[in-house]
DNA sequence: CATGAATGAGTGTTCATTCAT
DNA sequence: GATGAATGAACACTCATTCAT
């Protein structure tokens, strides 16, 4: 016993370490990516940021290229997150219901970490597009893709394959645009306005000639 | 006279040669830029690609960024002047015939030089927002504005600062999306059916309950 | 005694357990620097191929150097043992009966290990001479310089110091080189024609004017 | 004409300038080489040796393996220049003439630079055998053969591939190892001994029992 | 004693930029 | 004006070695 209990928190110890060492690496790249940009994140700098000796980050990253995909990774995988909540909560509800719902889960998802979020999509070559974000985007779209068929009754549009990526699009794109493009527009109290617009918009889209009545905030 | 005809084409001559010096030196930026990708394009590349002495390229620009940046503004030039033409054209005609002119203009914008356009937008950081793409949108959003605000009888949103950009913003994705997401959805044939999509979206979007009767391809 | 018997086993054990690490380190040296060549064969490396941590190794050896040492230890140590059994075994025979024996020795001694005693002599820089090649090469001077003086009325040379300097540079020479750019001369069944070769060369090196009849096989 | 004067001036001059550094690269690394040994020998010192920049090197240079390469290849030219041209003075002389001609050329070879030499064959690994050394020893062996097989009357020797190989092998090895381990015995007047002893090495192994009568200096 | 996480000096290499020709 | 040889700051990355556990 007397063995095992030094075995095991030794084996503990050195991967709590071994955990922590990434932890601080990921961390610390966000940190310098957002605050000097992606060409000026330089693995010194990160293992300096990190407090980590710049030996340490190569045991742990092959480069600097896997630091940002493994900060991608923790990013998207919040994002990924909230939305498929969402998703998964509005499953049964009808358009209406839902897609404010969906558009505010979104605009949470932009909030998160704007600031990451811009130097990932904006400055990120190579990577960001085929890993994290790519995959992430494939996901909302199969997601919405369901919850249109699932709803098919209540939409008029010919081709659902094509009005997921309508939808998909345009509220990423809107959101993100707000976010980076227009801040202003993401104070709580002004939130709603975005969200109302957005949402009025893919229900109409969506609804198209079965739209029975446009619903408008007060 | 003589001597006059004989110095102007001189001069001509040498500032054609200028000129023709700096084309080679854009033309040979994009080249490289489309081939090897914004950080394999380094100014030596550049300078061999352009059939041109290093030194030569910093009599002209100051720098890599400025090169990139050039290439940026005779691309943007170009889209602009598209975007610029329709908006001018159906500045006049009614949101239903306005909006699928437009929308074509959009997706012919993107279609220009998509592999440059996927390039600036993807790899380019730093400028790429500041400079060139913003510019573009900031006039796209202006111009779109103007148009709402001299049609607003037929439109029912109530901020039309907000529908400018909701207009601009997500027919700018979509139409970007699809080149570099779907180009399969871009060929001649299929390029109605995407317009005719976002065409859609931002009349019913526009319209709301003012909207007569969708209209619809057969 | 009972004490004694788990006693001895137990510091045995250690010992033995020691012996075996150190076994380990330097089997994997050689291993490794058979496999990757002298600049791949870092000390992690050997320390993972030996399946130890790279703490036990620097409990063991000071560095990289000191186990390429041991290697060249166990290698000399092994090749010598041949060539010194050998001249033991035909310090009283005459020239032509010795000769042959002793070349063949330094044949069977240069096929122990060839893929190592290649690295060794080749990839292996600072010590290789200094330390392992050239103290063999000093004692096989030794041994057969004394051998030389033993059978001075054999013998038609001047200098024996020189003579015995000429034989062992040469023998090592044409043994080495035939194992490392001739492999296909080392077939067992052609193995005698080198030998045959290079003892002929030596004997009538030696002999000089006293030679009786050149012996051939047939 | 004066065009042509300025033209061939300018490239001339570049040209020069380019040459000027390649040869101070190649010279210095020669000369860290022998000063550091080759894992002292980093680029940064070799252009510091150069009195070169960095960059300079890496213009001319894919890398420190290239330098290394060069100075064999230079270091190579030199002595199989010698080889070659011993070779060819003695290509009608009888053995007994032409041996001790070709044993003098093989140690002038060796004493062109010994210390770069020893170098180059001590610690230069994985090119040094492939590329430089190896050629210069092909080449000796396919001019000694064509000698032997002219010269086929005067030796007795079963196999002339073999015997070419012995015979290169043995006075490469000889004289190195006197250049390398035995420098006292390399002093001018000293010389003569050692070559007189190879030489009646190599004859008496080709004459065999063909040998009229041993020729020894007085 | 064994372990392996951590270290950082040191090395190779790139590339924007300058300047003598 | 054109050229391209030269430059060196800056960066990515390795590996022998240490030391807390």
């Amino acid at each position: 016993m007397a063995r095992r209990i030094r075995t095991k928190p030794r084996k503990s110890a050195s991967q709590a370490r071994s955990r922590a060492t990434v932890e601080a690496l990921i961390g610390a790249t966000a940190r310098v990516l957002v605050k000097d940009g992606y060409d000026r994140a330089t693995t010194n700098r990160i293992a300096r940021a990190a407090g980590v000796g710049i030996g340490s980050l190569y045991q742990y990253f092959p480069g600097k290229e896997a630091l940002v995909a493994a900060v991608i990774d923790r990013h998207t995988t919040e994002v990924r997150e909230l939305v498929r909540a969402s998703l998964v909560k509005v499953a049964l509800r009808p358009l209406e219901a839902a897609a404010p719902e969906l558009v505010r889960a979104m605009v949470d998802a932009h909030r998160v970490s704007p600031a990451l979020h811009r130097v990932l999509v904006e400055q990120t070559p190579r990577l960001g597009r085929l890993e994290g974000v790519e995959a992430i985007d494939r996901e909302a779209h199969a997601l919405v893709r369901a919850y249109l068929e699932a709803h098919r009754d209540e939409i008029d549009v010919p081709d659902l394959e094509l009005a997921a990526f309508v939808c998909v699009t345009a509220v990423e794109a809107l959101t993100h645009a707000a976010v980076v493009r227009r801040p202003e527009a993401l104070t709580d109290e002004r939130v709603p306005l975005l969200v109302d617009e957005v949402t009025r918009m893919i229900v109409q889209y969506l609804r198209g000639r079965k739209a029975p009545e446009v619903h408008r905030r007060g």
